[in-house]
DNA sequence: TCCAATATGGCGTTGTACGACATGTCGTCA
DNA sequence: TGACGACATGTCGTACAACGCCATATTGGA
């Protein structure tokens, strides 16, 4: 229940919210300049994902003054930064882990 | 077609892999082992990922002479090892944007 | 006034992960 | 020799995430 391995495109999308609060568009171009243009998210992806991050409350709306566009801004709760900073830490300990396997064997 | 986000699951296989061959109860050893006990594979994820890799070609079976237990022995192929590489390269290349996004924002 | 960029969201398909189930072998110990 | 646990492989159904496609609406500029 507590150390589901993130998925890709949730893992940008909170990267993404990390700086700062967010609407989902501006999360969809930040993601694709995060990777140079090669993780294009769909809105398929985006906005399920964030349905999903608000009802583990990973994430939670926030008000904007300009609500021209129908934006809605999104920001990290304590517990969204926290989970994500495990995810990090297991990403690390995983890379390390490829690191000794691999180049071990190519040496 | 070529860039497509390895799971966990699959890449703890291709990285089990490329030590040495191994059959599939191995695998499942060996990923519980190199998580410290916390990556536990259920038999349905491993021998359908072990399909779909011998579909792609990134694996392949190779004879033993012990099979007694019926045991089959994969490798990686190749072409395997080479997008095993670039997958361990497009994650080193996430957590060194995730340091930046997140230890800017601590600091 | 059209059009591109901005902005959000639903829906159906596809594919993966996973637990449950099924089957059988081998070594050991009582 | 009989039971049992570890070894070993595989299928099936379910749940869910990713994604492409579609729909809709606003805004600013050519």
């Amino acid at each position: 229940m507590e150390s589901l391995p993130l998925t890709e495109p949730v893992l940008l999308i909170l990267l993404s919210l990390a700086g700062q609060p967010r609407h989902g568009y501006s999360i969809l171009k930040d993601v694709e300049g995060m990777s140079d243009g090669r993780v294009v998210l769909s809105t398929g992806t985006l906005y399920g994902a964030l349905r999903r991050l608000l009802e583990d409350e990973w994430i939670e709306r926030i008000e904007e003054e300009d609500t021209s566009r129908g934006r809605q801004a999104y920001r990290l709760t304590a517990r969204g930064r926290r989970n994500l900073h495990l995810e990090v830490g297991r990403m690390k300990h995983l890379t390390r882990l490829a690191n000794l396997r691999i180049v071990v064997k190519e040496a």
